[in-house]
DNA sequence: TCCCAGGCTCAAC
DNA sequence: GTTGAGCATGGG
């Protein structure tokens, strides 16, 4: 099956799927290889067209849903805009989009990411995947369906430790009892808006899944877009760019603790909301993109830091 | 060898 | 309610 989805509003396929929102596409030869559900998919951007190739029957409004074609971005970059700086790095990144990702691959993938790197969430998640889901080739390109939670749980937990998940393997084995025996939690999170969702999901006490990670799954998998997770790097972001919103002891503690606690957490989450407003999430997945690459470009120079220049 | 990575849990106060 | 140690693992 091929298709072409003419795209009318700004989309970056390239800046969208490397944006560590998803953690199992794969770049080859400029197109982008992964799964849409059960389906193989081959995404190739071609100036203001998505082209896509599938074995499987899509529905274009599938793709649409998927890549957040949906979001009036236009309407959105200016609805987040408050600032010379935001407006900056939202001209640098223009067409990343927030995807809409599979729930439970949501909940799966960002309980891995605490407290770890982003290429080591890819390398374990992809290595499970070869090993439990269902082999999809797509021109001679091997993909895998994401496990399903009863999956997960008849590997048990020796199986995820065996594979590098470390302490998370009994959180991840948890999360896989709870969604494979209460499909209710889903349809919940998918009915109700950001702050009841994140009530509800919190209180469901899945281990592992806390103030930051719930954002990402929000955002992620439930496409609510006022939900702004702050990690490491939106931290150092809001502290470069944004403490005027803060009082200064909040900042100075900010400043010398490396985590961040609770209160804290949820007191630069509501500002920030407040601040960009019901598209936040999409204003913090910007700040997020460019405060690790001007990090690595920092590294790449002589602690000159070149990524900032061209921003203001 | 120590530090860091899309943090979180749990015990101690 | 707040704080801080401890946590699996691999890469720099």
């Amino acid at each position: 099956m091929r298709l072409t989805v003419c795209l009318s509003q700004p989309f970056n396929l390239n800046y969208t799927l490397d944006s560590g929102q998803t953690f199992r596409w794969r770049k080859i030869g400029g197109s982008w290889y992964g799964m849409i559900g059960s389906a193989a998919v081959k995404a190739t951007q071609i100036k203001s067209t998505l082209q896509i190739e599938s074995e499987e029957e899509l529905d274009e409004e599938v793709i649409r849903r998927y890549f957040g074609l949906e979001d009036d971005l236009l309407t959105i970059y200016e609805s987040i805009s408050k600032d010379r700086y935001i407006a900056a790095v939202l001209k640098k990144y223009e067409g990343l989009r927030i995807v809409r990702q599979d729930p439970w691959e949501t909940f799966f993938s960002f309980i891995t990411a605490t407290n770890t790197n982003i290429k080591r969430v890819e390398t374990t998640i992809n290595r499970l995947c070869a090993k439990l889901g269902t082999l999809k080739t797509l021109n001679g390109v091997a993909l895998y369906t994401f496990p399903t939670p009863q999956a997960i749980l008849q590997y048990r937990e020796d199986g995820l430790r065996a594979d590098g998940f470390g302490y998370r393997a009994p959180w991840l084995q948890e999360a896989a009892k709870v969604i494979a025996s209460r499909q209710d939690l889903i349809l919940n999170l998918i009915e109700q808006r950001y702050e009841s969702a994140r009530t509800l999901l919190l209180q469901s006490k899945i281990k592992g899944i806390g103030e930051k990670a719930a954002d990402c799954i929000l955002l992620f998998g439930f496409h609510k877009l006022e939900s702004f997770p702050i990690d490491r790097w939106v931290k150092q972001s809001i502290l470069n760019n944004y403490a005027r919103l803060f009082d200064a002891n909040l900042v100075t503690n900010l400043k010398a603790k490396k985590s961040l606690d609770r209160a804290s957490y949820n007191r630069i989450r509501r500002r920030m909301i407040e601040y960009f407003g019901r598209y936040a999430g999409y204003a913090q997945q910007y700040l997020f993109v460019q405060e690790r690459s001007s990090s690595r470009s920092i590294k790449n120079s002589n602690g000159f830091n070149e990524a900032l220049i061209p921003l203001l």
